[in-house]
RNA sequence: GGGCUCGUAGUCUAGUGGUAUGAUGUCUCCCUGACACGGAGGAGGUCACCGGUUCGAAUCCGGUCGGGCCCA
C-alpha cells in the first residue's frame, strides 16, 4: 500500500514546486551521503514534512527542496574505507572523481530511505554540495567576502588533527575524558603537574595562581627548564586550577587551549617543537610520535632525577569529533572567516528569528558570546570545494579567481593566471573549504537551484539542537555577511532519538534501531505517528509500545471509512438542513476540534494538534457517533449520509499531514478523481455548522455511557435488549429517545423528569 | 566547572495556581449491523526531594539529588 503511493507521488510530480502567490520555503537539511538513515532522522525529518503538507493544504506553494551533503571529509572517510582508496595511492584527479562517484552511488541508496518515510520533498530535483552548482555558488560567495575582507589568510595559531592532517575549527572538537599518566616534574625546586611532558622542550613560562599562598614568593622569579637548560618566568593567572596537580602548570607553545589563551595574554615567547606531526627539538626528541617522545621525554627526566612521580588521572582532551584524536595546536597559514568583531551583530540577528522553542535561542547565545576564533575554514583534505585562489611565487600577492572561470579547481585546472605584478608564475592553493562553509549557504544554494533569489530568507529551518553551534550558527553567521538578513523566519530544533532505557544509540553498545525495521513491522504511518508525538526541542526515547497506538490509528481509520462508505454510499446526501441532534452536535464538535487543531499545527505544536484530533476521532467520532448514526441514517438518510461523509473526509485530511499513506489511500476512495489528498485544500473553520445543542446531546451522550456500564456490570452484551426505567431530563431525554434506545438497545423506555440521572433496569 | 533542559501510575506522556490527561501494559466482562489490531469497566500516582510565596502548588520562587545535551 505504501510503496504503491510513494510511486505515485512521484510519477505524477505531485510535490513539485509550482510557484504561487503565496510561497512557503523550508530550508532542509541535507543527510550526508557517508552515513546510514539513523532513528533521529527517521523522528525530525517527518516534522518538516507534517509542516511541508499541512501549508501545502492551506494554499501555499511549497517548496520542500531536497539535497545531500556529499562533501568534505565525511565521504573521503566513507570512500577510504569503502574502497580502500586514499590520496597516496590515487592521483589527486581521481581521487575526486572517485569520490564524486561513489557519492552518487551512495545517494541513490540512501535516497530511497527517505523516501520511504513518505517525505513530501522533491525527490527529482535534488541538489548536492559537491556539485558544480554548488561550487560555483560557494566559491563566488568566498570571493565576496574576500574582497569584504571578511575572509583572510593569516599565519596563526590554529587546531590541528594529526590522525586527518588538517586543520580544523573550534566547531569540529569534542571534548573527551581520557586516561592519561599525569607526570610531576621538578623545575629547580618547585614541582609542576603537566599531562604533555613532551612538550617540556616547547615550555616558555610556569604559571601560578596568584592567589595560590604556596607560589607567591616565586612569581616573577626565573627557573631553569630540566634538561634543556634555559630560563623561563613565573607568571601567575587566576584561570589556574589550585587544586589539579601541584597547582603549578607549565605554558608550552602549545599544550592545549588554555595554553594558546595565556600565550596571547602574557606574550612569553614561542618555542614551536611540533612539526608535521613529530615532535623534533633539536636537542632530546628527534622526529618523534607523540607517544614516543612522551616516553623518551619521561626516561630522560628519570635518568637525570627530576621525575617526581607520575600519577593515572581521568583527564579531558579536546579531540576531532569525526574521528576522536586529541587535537594539537601549531602555526600555520589558513583561511579564515572574520567573527569575533561582529558578535553583537549575530546577536541580534539571532534575536531577529522564532526559536522553537525559544530557549534553544539560548544556545547560540552562549556559542556567540564564547566565540575565541575566528572561523577556520581551510582543510588540508582533498575532496571539497577548492578555494579560487593563487598564489604568485614572485611577489607573494594572492590571485583571486574571476566568477566567469568559476567553478574552478586551482589544483587541476590549466586557466593561465596573470598576477598584478605581471607573473605567470602562480602557485594553486591545495587547501579546500571545510565542509560548514558549504553547508552554511544552503538557502542560497536551494533557492538559485529555483533561479529565485528574490524569496530569501527561508520561512523554516528544522535542525537538531546538537548542532546549533555549527550550522545553525554558521548559516545566520554567512547571511549576515552576504545579505545583512536572517536565513530564515523560524528555527524548529528537535530532540534526540535514545533507546528504550534512555541511552544514546550507538554502534559499539549494539542498541541501534533500525527505521527499516520499524517501517517493514508497522509501516511509515506508524512511524510518523511516533515522531509526531512530542514536544519541540525534547529528547524522545523509542519504545516499541509508542509505535503500536501509530498502527492502531491506520487500522481504525481503514475501518470507520469503510463502515460510512457502507452506511452512506448509495444515499445522495445534502448538507442544507441539519435537523439530527445526532449530527447538530458531531458538526459542534468537529467545528470546535478543527479550530483547536488548525491554531496548534500553525504554531509548530504537533503533538498537540494531533492528540486533539485523535481525541474527536476515537471517542467522539467512532466511540459515539458512528454507533448512533447505524440507526440515525435510517431517521435522517440524506442529511447523516452528507454529514457522516463530510466529518470522515475531514478527518483523512487532518490526519493527512502525518499520516499521508492511508490517507491518500482512504482519500481515494471518497474522490477517485482527486490527484491527490495532500493537495487538497485543508478544511476551514466554519460557523455555520455550530449549534446550540451540544450541552444538551453531551447528556444524552452521558446517559447511553451510564446504560453501557450498567449493560457491562451486568455482563451483558451490548446487542443485549433490556429494559430500563430512567429518571433525569424529560425534554432532553424524550427529544433523543429513539437515539438512546438503538444504540443500546433499548426495548422498553420509561422516561420520568427529574434533577438527576438515575437508571434502573427491570 | 558554567549554561540550558528534564524528573508525573510498571512503562511512556498531557497538564504554567484549585489534589491530575491520555496511551501502553495488567485484571474483569462483552464477538453490539466497521474494527477483538475492537468495545465497556476496574486496579495502579506522597506529580524526584527539602524549604518558601499563597486561602490553596505538579504548576511560581530558592535549594538538594538524579538523568540528558551543549560549552569550558
Amino acid at each position: 500500500m505504501e510503496n504503491k503511493w510513494k510511486d505515485y507521488w512521484f510519477k505524477n510530480d505531485v510535490f513539485k514546486f509550482k510557484p504561487g502567490e503565496r510561497i512557503f520555503i523550508i530550508d532542509t537539511p541535507p543527510p550526508t551521503v557517508s552515513g546510514k538513515m539513523h532513528m533521529g532522522h527517521a523522528y525530525s525529518y517527518p516534522h518538516q514534512d507534517f509542516m511541508a503538507r499541512y501549508m501545502r493544504m492551506k494554499g501555499y506553494s511549497v517548496y520542500y527542496p531536497w539535497g545531500f551533503d556529499d562533501n568534505g571529509l565525511p565521504t573521503e572517510r566513507y570512500v577510504e574505507k569503502e574502497k580502500g582508496v586514499t590520496i597516496n595511492n590515487t592521483p589527486l584527479g581521481d581521487y575526486i572523481s572517485i569520490c564524486r562517484s561513489s557519492s552518487r552511488e551512495a545517494e541513490k541508496i540512501l535516497l530511497k530511505n527517505w523516501y520511504d518515510l513518505g517525505l513530501s520533498c522533491d525527490f527529482k530535483n535534488y541538489i548536492e554540495t559537491s556539485s558544480e552548482f554548488s561550487t560555483k555558488i560557494s566559491q563566488s560567495l568566498f570571493i565576496d567576502l574576500v574582497l569584504n575582507n571578511r575572509a583572510y589568510r593569516a599565519e596563526a595559531p590554529v587546531i590541528r588533527c594529526p590522525t586527518c592532517n588538517t586543520a580544523i575549527s573550534q566547531i569540529d572538537m569534542k571534548d573527551v575524558d581520557i586516561d592519561t599518566d599525569l607526570v610531576y616534574i621538578n623545575f629547580d625546586g618547585i614541582e609542576i603537574a603537566t599531562t604533555r611532558p613532551e612538550l617540556l622542550g616547547a615550555c616558555v613560562a610556569l604559571v601560578v595562581n596568584p592567589n595560590d599562598d604556596r607560589y607567591k614568593n616565586i612569581i616573577n622569579r626565573e627557573v631553569n627548564v630540566p634538561l634543556y637548560n634555559y630560563k623561563v618566568k613565573v607568571i601567575a593567572d587566576e584561570s589556574i586550577d589550585m587544586n589539579f596537580g601541584t597547582g603549578a602548570e607549565m605554558l608550552c607553545t602549545f599544550g592545549d587551549q588554555h595554553d594558546l589563551e595565556l600565550w596571547r595574554k602574557y606574550n612569553p615567547g614561542t618555542r614551536i617543537i611540533i612539526k608535521n606531526d613529530l615532535i623534533n627539538d633539536g636537542m632530546i626528541i628527534n622526529n618523534l610520535t607523540v607517544k614516543n617522545a612522551r616516553k623518551e621525554i619521561i626516561k630522560k627526566l628519570k635518568e637525570n632525577n627530576y621525575l617526581i612521580k607520575t600519577e593515572r588521572i581521568k583527564h579531558s582532551v579536546n579531540t576531532h569529533e569525526r574521528c576522536g584524536t586529541p587535537v594539537e595546536i601549531i602555526i600555520s597559514k589558513q583561511w579564515y572567516i572574520k567573527d569575533l568583531d561582529i558578535k553583537n551583530e549575530l546577536l541580534d540577528l539571532g534575536s531577529k528569528i522564532e526559536w522553537i522553542p525559544d530557549y534553544m535561542k539560548t544556545r547560540y547565545e552562549n556559542w556567540v558570546s564564547g566565540l575565541k576564533w575566528d572561523w577556520c575554514i581551510s582543510r588540508q583534505r582533498y575532496y571539497g570545494i577548492p578555494f579560487p585562489v593563487w598564489y604568485c611565487r614572485d611577489c607573494g600577492e594572492i590571485v583571486l579567481a574571476e566568477k566567469s572561470e568559476l567553478p574552478v579547481d586551482p589544483r587541476i585546472s590549466k586557466i593561465d593566471k596573470v598576477c598584478k605584478c605581471g607573473s605567470h608564475n602562480l602557485e594553486p592553493e591545495t587547501d579546500v573549504m571545510d565542509t560548514w562553509a558549504t553547508s552554511s549557504i544552503s538557502v542560497t544554494l536551494y533557492l538559485m537551484h529555483i533561479n529565485r533569489m528574490d524569496l530569501y530568507p527561508a520561512d523554516v529551518r528544522f535542525q537538531g539542537h546538537d548542532i546549533i553551534t555549527s550550522w545553525a550558527f554558521t548559516t545566520i553567521l554567512r547571511s549576515y555577511l552576504h545579505y545583512k538578513e536572517i536565513p530564515w523566519k523560524k528555527i524548529f530544533i528537535s530532540g534526540n532519538v535514545y533507546d528504550p532505557y534512555g541511552e544514546k544509540m550507538s554502534k559499539s553498545k549494539g542498541n541501534i534501531i533500525e527505521p527499516a525495521e520499524i517501517i517493514n513491522k508497522y509501516g511509515a504511518d506508524a512511524l510518523r505517528f511516533w515522531a509526531s508525538t512530542t514536544m519541540p526541542g525534547e529528547n524522545i526515547k523509542i519504545k516499541e509500545q509508542d509505535l503500536v497506538r501509530g498502527r492502531k490509528t491506520v487500522i481504525k481509520l481503514y475501518n470507520s471509512a469503510r463502515l460510512v462508505l457502507m452506511l452512506s454510499g448509495n444515499i445522495k446526501g445534502s448538507m442544507e438542513n441539519i435537523e439530527s441532534h445526532a449530527n447538530r452536535w458531531i458538526l459542534t464538535k468537529f467545528e470546535k476540534t478543527l479550530r483547536t487543531v488548525t491554531d496548534l499545527m500553525d504554531n509548530y505544536l504537533f503533538s498537540r494538534a494531533r492528540a486533539e484530533l485523535d481525541n474527536f476521532f476515537w471517542n467522539i467520532f467512532c466511540d459515539n457517533y458512528l454507533e448512533i448514526i447505524k440507526s440515525e441514517i435510517k431517521r435522517y438518510p440524506e442529511e447523516t449520509a452528507a454529514v457522516s461523509r463530510f466529518l470522515m473526509e475531514n478527518i483523512i485530511k487532518m490526519y493527512s499531514p502525518i499520516m499521508p499513506f492511508i490517507t491518500e489511500e482512504l482519500y481515494h476512495e471518497f474522490n477517485p478523481n482527486s490527484l491527490s489528498v495532500s493537495l487538497e485544500r485543508y478544511p476551514e473553520y466554519n460557523d455555520k455548522y455550530i449549534f446550540n445543542n451540544e450541552a444538551e446531546f453531551d447528556y444524552i451522550i452521558d446517559i447511553i455511557n451510564r446504560i453501557r456500564a450498567i449493560k457491562s456490570s451486568m455482563k451483558l452484551s451490548m446487542a443485549a435488549p433490556i429494559s430500563i426505567s430512567l429518571v433525569g431530563n424529560y425534554k432532553i431525554i424524550n427529544e433523543s429517545a429513539d437515539i438512546i434506545k438503538s444504540v443500546m438497545h433499548v426495548e422498553n423506555l420509561k422516561i420520568s423528569d427529574g434533577d438527576n440521572i438515575d437508571i434502573e433496569v427491570q
